[in-house]
DNA sequence: CGTTCTTATAGTATTATAAGAACGGTGCCATACT
């Protein structure tokens, strides 16, 4: 038996890897950057946490929900495996500093791309024995690292400073434009590369076209009558998810309930929870939910709102149907919604007409306080103020007028390249005539090799109906109390 | 850009309508002490 087998049996009590994991374990055991596009519930967290386990020395996991990171923990403990560990601020003071200390005994440590980029935390990583870097969930780096949370594209020059360890990124979803600056930020040269297929052909696509309010709303309750679930009902406004929540639970038989981030962790993770078990037949949530979810018989995600871009939709629908079975996925489309994704990208910019006053008022501060004094003095949106804020410290001697020029087309830049995402986005809705498969695929690079059936509302399908499993298990309800202690304080749990 | 809420005015008791304004998503983060 080779090493690797013997650790994958030891670690995981695997006796092989499956086809696709094999190649890329190799190549992040002989130090080659790799980027992997699998899609998600496929084993890809194997696919660095063996060679991390392997290897000598420490393994970085950059993953942008603390969520996250304690769900890869949780799976890594009831393995049994001790050498991991995460760094966030959900720690206390002494956890944090334990783990501090025990760097140089861990083989993996999981950590946010804001942690990773404080200061103190670089230098005591350049102290110990840096091996790899992973980054997990990469289409972060391109969809929130220019803006939302700048520090995804200090994940770069962290790597340099820790001495340039081996770089791996994975994620689900990643169009060619995605995947170059994925390599572009995390400064891989000729990584190795494994893009698998985004298709997701047991989910068969729909686009119903609207036009008004009220008979979205109508169509929605409709939809959700006939729908047994589980599902889930994507929105763009906090207001409008407990809106429709409400109308739901007056007009359907289900159990309803509403996700989104102006609720607390407790009635967030309770909800997820919930629906994990269950006890939720559909949810409606804004963008925040979904990430991480590890459920594998939602039978349908309808989007009232649509996304902003292809990945976004690509995404969000991808939660659908993990177990294999038939599921199925719904816009809503009425024209006027385009109007939401466009405000909240232009509330991500800097107002052009502005930067002149925000050099000023960022020249008068100190650096910690920049965003903080472009929100209160010049009532900029955080984002946008954080956007201004990574510009000038990458770009600390420049000369005001070359600066501000820069920094003027930078913003167009991205205006453009963002408005071209929404377009495309838009342009698929629109169209009457070609495949919704064929033209979704196309935005990633790919090809529709084979046509499944059913396909899409344009090659003749309507909605599937799934047939109810006669027996279905006893549910086991334990009480809620208690499922939230096992997520506050852990609790073995046993995967896959 | 449309929805939804607030304020203003009309004109006269209680409400009706118009004009104006606000809003619309994602999450992470060392600090105080000698």
């Amino acid at each position: 038996m080779d090493k690797k087998t013997e650790a994958l049996n030891k670690y995981f009590g695997f006796s092989s890897l499956r086809a696709y994991q094999e190649p890329i374990v190799d190549k992040l055991l002989e130090g080659t950057d790799t980027l992997a596009v699998l899609p998600t519930g496929s084993g890809k967290s194997i696919c660095f946490q063996l060679p991390a386990l392997m290897k000598n020395g420490l393994t970085l996991i950059v993953s942008p929900l603390l969520s996250l990171m304690d769900n890869q923990l949780q799976e890594l403990r009831a393995k049994h495996i001790k050498a991991a560990a995460a760094y966030n601020s959900f720690m206390s003071p002494e956890e944090k500093s334990r783990v501090l200390r025990r760097l140089s005994s861990l083989k993996l440590l999981y950590i946010s791309p804001e942690a990773l980029s404080l200061p103190f935390i670089v230098e005591r990583l350049k102290e110990v024995n840096v091996v790899m870097m992973v980054v997990d969930e990469a289409h972060c780096i391109s969809q929130w690292g220019h803006e939302f949370r700048t520090d995804y594209l200090k994940i770069g020059p962290v790597r340099e400073a820790v001495g340039n360890p081996c770089m791996a990124a994975f994620t689900a979803t990643a169009t060619p434009e995605v995947q170059l600056d994925i390599k572009k930020q995390l400064r891989m040269e000729e990584p190795a590369e494994y893009i698998h297929s985004v298709d997701r052909v047991n989910i068969a696509l729909f686009v119903q076209r609207c036009t008004s309010e009220r008979e979205k709303k109508k169509e929605l309750v409709r939809i959700i009558q006939n729908a047994p679930g589980p599902g889930l009902v994507y929105v763009t406004s906090r207001k409008k998810c407990e809106e429709l929540k409400k109308l739901l639970q007056e007009e359907s038989a289900h159990q309803v309930e509403a996700y989104h981030g102006g609720l607390d962790n407790e009635a967030r993770l309770m909800i997820q929870q919930q629906f994990l078990h269950g006890d939720l037949d559909v949810v409606v949530c804004t963008n925040s939910f979904g990430m991480g979810l590890n459920k594998a018989d939602v039978e349908f995600v309808l989007h009232y709102h649509f996304p902003k871009d292809a990945e976004s939709y690509i995404q969000e629908i991808g939660r659908a149907g993990r177990d294999g079975r038939q599921a199925w996925a719904t816009v809503l489309y009425l024209e006027e919604d385009i109007i939401i994704p466009q405000m909240l990208m232009e509330s991500e910019l800097p107002p052009v007409d502005e930067l002149d006053a925000a050099w000023e008022t960022a020249a008068s501060s100190r650096q910690e306080e920049t965003t903080a004094d472009l929100i209160n003095k010049l009532g900029w949106t955080e984002t946008a103020a954080r956007f201004l804020a990574f510009y000038l410290e990458k770009h600390p001697r420049k000369r005001k007028s070359e600066l501000l020029e820069d920094l003027e087309e930078k913003v167009q830049q991205r205006r453009f390249e963002k408005e071209k995402k929404l377009k495309v986005m838009v342009q698929w809705l629109e169209n009457s005539n070609t495949c919704r498969r064929r033209l979704l695929l196309q935005v990633f690079g790919e090809a529709l090799m084979k046509r499944p059936d059913p396909c899409c509302d344009i090659c003749g399908s309507t909605i599937p109906v799934r047939k109810q499993p006669g027996n279905e298990k006893e549910k086991v309800t334990a009480p809620w109390e208690m499922r939230l202690q096992e997520l506050f304080f852990g609790k073995e749990r046993e995967h896959e």
